[in-house]
DNA sequence: TTATTTCCTACTACTTTAATATGATATAAC
DNA sequence: GTTATATCATATTAAAGTAGTAGGAAATAA
């Protein structure tokens, strides 16, 4: 319940190693997936998406790798699971009106709305520096 | 993303449907089925859920269903998605010593135990009665 | 030229989810 | 007592999502 994916959680463990690593240059998948024990192969998937959403860039070839676009400080955690997620999305509402007129939807649906924002709100208001910082601290 | 199960969702409105209409007995699987457009048959994998989570008891036979075991403002929606859902659990951190040393996980993990305890709160703090009141005021 | 890297298109194994199938058991109405 | 209507129990299925792999093309620095 509420579980976060495999997928986000390498996600922002290998974009912590990148942003402490990366000094001026790039950092290839190569280092990531050996330092972090993560399949490089999953990370092309991974980082596939956050190049894609722009949170990284790439250098190809040999001393290649990737490298992050922003400051830690200007990436939200919003942006990078909407990435790695796809973004928050309401539920359909197709037939909602014949469906309103007779069934508890509507009600279970504007609270869900509700939730949604919550979670976002959350979500908009730590980045990846936050994230970062913990990790040193070990708080 | 963030998004909530079928189960829960079917769930939240056949609770809402149940409340509202038991009265002094029971309610049916077949009427809320009917009414709520939802398959009888998967109604009764959820309310299996439901009473062994001591959330609504039942009465088999003719004449026999569902019924709340509490009051709507006495049932948290956390019992109710733990229940459907599982409980939340916290990320495994079996061989955490050995990866903590060189890796990221430690600062991820102790974001996301923070982010699940403030989706718990929500929970928590939202009743059943209160998701009942906005579909009567459609807000 | 070669080693290293991203990039691209699949494929696979596994798990979860939503839903169905079949029938046993209980009970009120007739 | 029979019957219709329920829950209860077990199990199967179809589709989707998740985690991870396979094989190689293209780029680029050493």
């Amino acid at each position: 319940m509420f579980q976060i994916s495999t997928r986000l959680r390498y996600g922002l463990r290998a974009l912590t190693y990148l942003s402490t690593n990366e000094g001026s240059g790039t950092v290839s998948l190569h280092e990531i997936a050996e330092k972090e024990g993560i399949s490089r192969k999953y990370l092309e998937n991974i980082f596939k998406l956050l190049k894609k959403n722009k949170i990284t860039r790439s250098v190809r070839g040999r001393e290649g790798g990737y490298a992050l676009i922003k400051k830690p400080e200007d990436i939200g955690l919003y942006e990078i699971a909407a990435a790695l997620e796809g973004p928050v999305s309401l539920l359909d509402c197709i037939d909602a009106e014949s469906l309103c007129e007779n069934s508890s939807e509507c009600g279970v649906r504007s609270f869900w709305a509700d939730y949604q924002e919550y979670v976002k709100k959350y979500m908009l208001n730590i980045t990846l520096a936050q994230v970062i910082d913990r990790y040193y601290n070990k708080k």
